[in-house]
DNA sequence: ACCTGAACACCGTTCAAGT
DNA sequence: ACCTGAACACCGTTCAAGT
């Protein structure tokens, strides 16, 4: 265990792959993805970029154990509450993480089942299945649930997080989701009907509430396949 | 237009943006993303890699063309049906593209909303607005409907295919389905009790099978939103 | 055991020069 | 207008050599 951010002991105290993967992800918050690079790291590190090769294996397992660690910390918060709001909590914890860190979204889609049932899914699908279980319905119907509700959140969270930084960081969000609506407006009502017609929506729908709602539609859908216990 | 494939005319029939996209997506099937690479794309078309550039801007275009092109190629086909079943079509036909063309994943989640409603993301968005228009909601309750759907699609598509890709091409998905099974069955049963419990049902599954069972409880939640209209 | 830093084998991209 | 190919400024990773 490190000292978190502590004392810079004399000069450098000593290196470990905690202090490299903290390094990382901080480098990760402030330069992104493709700023993080090992010479840079190890810059950062008062060191020579083999040094870091020592503890770590290459770059894929650095950024895995990066994920993990934030993602982890996410999650680390377990308050009580029913099972739907214990679902929002986890949603939420990751909707708020990827948002921190967007480089995160690229990295729930690519890597988390790269490492197929890695700690980190295992993680989240537990939780969600916890939940999942309270809701009341049979047991043969709990993979498929939890799978649902988890593919849902980190498939939202992640495109929802992509779409954030896609936007031009001096754009308000509001004006780009405007000039996005008076775009679909003007689009052929014969090849984009749809998109015409739910232009006005988009342009004043909340990103996170917008998030939650599709939380509430998919336990919906679980709650009606087995019609008995509690409502929401 | 190229004649697909044909000709290979004296030596080389000229470069074209068309060409170059196919030739990208070609060596992304056979050698993964890793191995697209301006000299090796400039090699398979007998050319040099500045000559690339005249045609397309950057490595970054030349991804999003390939990933637009087998899109819209595997959203061709456009069967009558229910909207229940337009909208499996839709969500089988990303499941299979990404299946044959992995490198797919990692695009669908980071590039499509990168060009924030660009025009894959688009045709997918219009496509499934259709059907859930088609379910008979409320205005009001479409988008949210759609994006739910389109995220739960993408996301699940997306995971499963890297899911896919992790395991090692010689081993059977059944024996890896297996172990992994038999690996949550010998977890901790305070830590992971959820796991532990759907361990067996993990073992069975049949991926294609969850996949569409995830889009059946979402429609379900869309249905159970409004009660009144067609129940599937 | 741990670190250094030069070196290797690559990249994407540019650009003067050609046709 | 379109193509060539050398060159630039990087990468991740390795490894002999040090301490």
């Amino acid at each position: 265990m490190v000292t978190r951010a502590g004392r810079p002991q004399r000069r450098t105290e000593a290196l470990s792959g905690e202090r490299i993967v903290e390094a990382a992800v901080e480098l990760l918050d402030t330069v992104g993805e493709a700023g993080l690079t090992f010479r840079a790291l190890a810059e950062r590190l008062a060191t020579g970029p083999g040094a870091i090769y020592w503890h770590v294996a290459n770059k894929d397992v650095l950024l895995a154990a990066a994920t993990g660690t934030v993602i982890e910390a996410a999650l680390s918060a377990d308050e009580p509450g029913s099972p739907r709001e214990k679902v929002h909590a986890v949603a939420l914890g990751l909707f708020d993480a990827i948002d921190e860190h967007p480089w995160l979204a690229d990295r729930l889609a690519a890597q988390l089942p790269r490492d197929p049932w890695g700690s980190v899914t295992l993680l989240i699908f537990e939780r969600i299945g916890r939940q999942v279980r309270a809701l009341g319905g049979p047991e043969s119907s709990w993979l498929t649930a939890t799978m649902t509700l988890v593919s849902y959140i980190l498939g939202a969270a992640g495109q929802n997080a992509t779409n954030a930084r896609a936007v031009a960081p001096d754009v308000k969000r509001a004006e780009h989701l405007a000039a996005t609506a008076t775009a679909w407006k003007a689009m052929d009502p014969k090849e984009h009907p749809f998109v015409r017609a739910v232009a006005d929506q988009l342009a004043e729908h909340d990103d996170r509430e917008q998030f939650l709602a599709g939380v509430d539609l998919v336990l919906a859908g679980i709650t009606a396949s087995h019609p008995g216990k509690g409502r929401t």
